[in-house]
DNA sequence: CTCGGTATTGAAAATACCTTTCAATGGTGA
DNA sequence: TCACCATTGAAAGGTATTTTCAATACCGAG
């Protein structure tokens, strides 16, 4: 093998688009990764866009009390070639956000709030969720996992926990439309499974941390029979990704102690998963169509006895 | 008379104000008192700020067939302390206009729609789920079945197809914070668990069409047995209602031949299953936060091996 | 038409800003 | 405790921007 000097330039960069509205998401996703001096830059960054837009590199690293290369590579692993690029996007949502809506203010779920105030928050943030896992999905990544999804003998899906929950959803639908999809939780079934797919086949990994092992080893045992392997996970530079050929990012909303992590990564996951299987329903609309109809009248029998 | 040589810098700032949006006013307004060279300048700027914005000072000199010289020229009679600044304002148009364009999100997912519009108007749609369950959920049946599923000895769930990953959510995140409870998508074992339950049990149904036989015997069963019965259903009037003492109502978003219904009602069941795990973990709190950060715990050091 | 003066312009120098390198530091696991 | 790797910032190295300044174009008067 070819061992070649990587300048330290491109090493970092995570994210493949540049995000104009969805940065703030972007910082909380990648947060996780960064280094402490990193996470600074990255807070100031979103705390006040409008400001660090005036900032040049050095004015924004005295103010984090950083220094100007670790600005620089926070702006790298924000998706920007360099700081200008950032600053430029930190310019244009500073825009938006004085012409356009509310800041939007998120507080925490306290105990002792009234039930009515708790499904306010909860929807809130779901609907807060969305709207990130919207504006950083990458599209292009989307789209070659719908095109592999689409044209797949055979479809396997990998997850445990929460994450075993949307990948049986994922697979229930794309079951209706007649594909053949199966979803694994049990890792050693997902294991002997993927030893059986090939090239043509499409595995997809669902963690949401990216450092699930039970679901990272059928996705590498997948990825090494040649199969074409997707990972719908919130923490793009994780373990998982090293074995997918396209990574789909989820949105990671800020946890607190009576709102677990699972709560807003699982709408996130959703969120994805369907656009996954509307995507697919698209290309294969010919068989879907007819095959989403008869389980539609199928079910309709079902109530109706 | 002491004369002084004065830097060309602040010669030619006519604008007080960096102007924002106005910028092609300004344009029209200075362009009179403009050189050729600078006119066209001013032209290539007002007429594509993005593009402008992507461009460097010898980028845009190119561009308009001028010199670096002339372009900060014109940056400063736009009232700008320099090129870099105009730069700055002109992604901040530049953001300001694209985000001015709406989507066409009221439209249903066509067969041919591309794949970022597909993103675009399924988080729309999923987000006004969001928002018509939380303003259409009934607080006080709510917080009637939170009470309820806070004092349970024992919390059994029905739920079948798409509604029974919906029912195991409800059942992990109970278990998380100590709870016991179980997720039955088999209708027979539903039943003879069913059985099993007396006052001060808890049985919850969930079903999107109100009607599912599966679910809703179960549910008469518990009923009978004196256990305390929650419905989670779009159709407030459905058969699945006469058997629950509480019920939740989900919102019915319309459906089209791409967007299954199962992808809103989901939606929709969620949140309020959220509800109710939250509301319950406020009532259990002195149990409930030492279990959450116990599991968390055990996760983290399962990802970290 | 020619000349002197002024305005305009761009090449190139000077500077500010951004990027990269690299050595020092601190933390981590053996 | 030691060796190692990750993290960090100082300073060197490059670009982009700004300024200077000389060349040129323009204009009105003689």
């Amino acid at each position: 093998m070819v061992t070649r000097d990587v300048k330290e330039t491109f090493s970092g960069r995570v994210g493949a688009a540049p995000a104009p509205a969805a940065l703030a998401a972007k910082v909380r996703t990648l947060a996780p990764s960064m280094t402490r001096s990193m996470q600074r830059v990255a807070e100031a960054v979103a705390h006040d866009p409008a400001g660090c837009a005036a900032l040049t590199v050095t004015g924004l690293a005295e103010l984090t009390g950083t220094s100007e290369a670790t600005v620089v590579r926070t702006a790298r692993l924000l998706g920007y070639p360099g700081y200008r690029d950032l600053r430029l996007a930190l310019a244009g949502l500073a825009a938006q956000q004085q012409s356009g809506r509310a800041p939007a203010i998120t507080t925490d779920i306290a105990v002792d709030d009234p039930i009515a105030d708790v499904v306010a928050k909860l929807a809130y943030d779901e609907q807060q969720t969305l709207a990130d896992t919207a504006a950083g999905l990458d599209t292009a990544q989307l789209g070659a996992a719908v095109s592999a999804a689409a044209a797949a003998r055979r479809i396997d899906v990998y997850g445990v926990g929460a994450s075993g929950l949307v990948a049986q959803d994922l697979t229930q639908k794309l079951l209706r439309i007649g594909l053949i999809a199966h979803a694994h939780s049990d890792p050693h079934l997902a294991v002997t499974n993927a030893v059986q797919l090939r090239a043509g086949d499409v595995a997809i990994a669902i963690t949401h941390s990216g450092s699930t092992g039970d679901v990272i080893e059928p996705l590498r045992v997948a990825f090494e029979h040649g199969a074409t392997t997707v990972a719908i996970t919130g923490r793009p530079d994780g373990a998982v990704t090293q074995y997918a050929d396209h990574i789909l990012t989820t949105s990671t909303a800020r946890e607190s102690e009576l709102r677990p992590a699972a709560m807003s990564s699982r709408t996130s996951q959703l969120l994805v998963v369907d656009c996954l299987f509307v995507g697919v329903a698209q290309r294969t609309y010919e068989t879907a169509a007819p095959a989403l109809s008869a389980s539609y009248e199928a079910l309709a029998h079902r109530h109706r006895r």
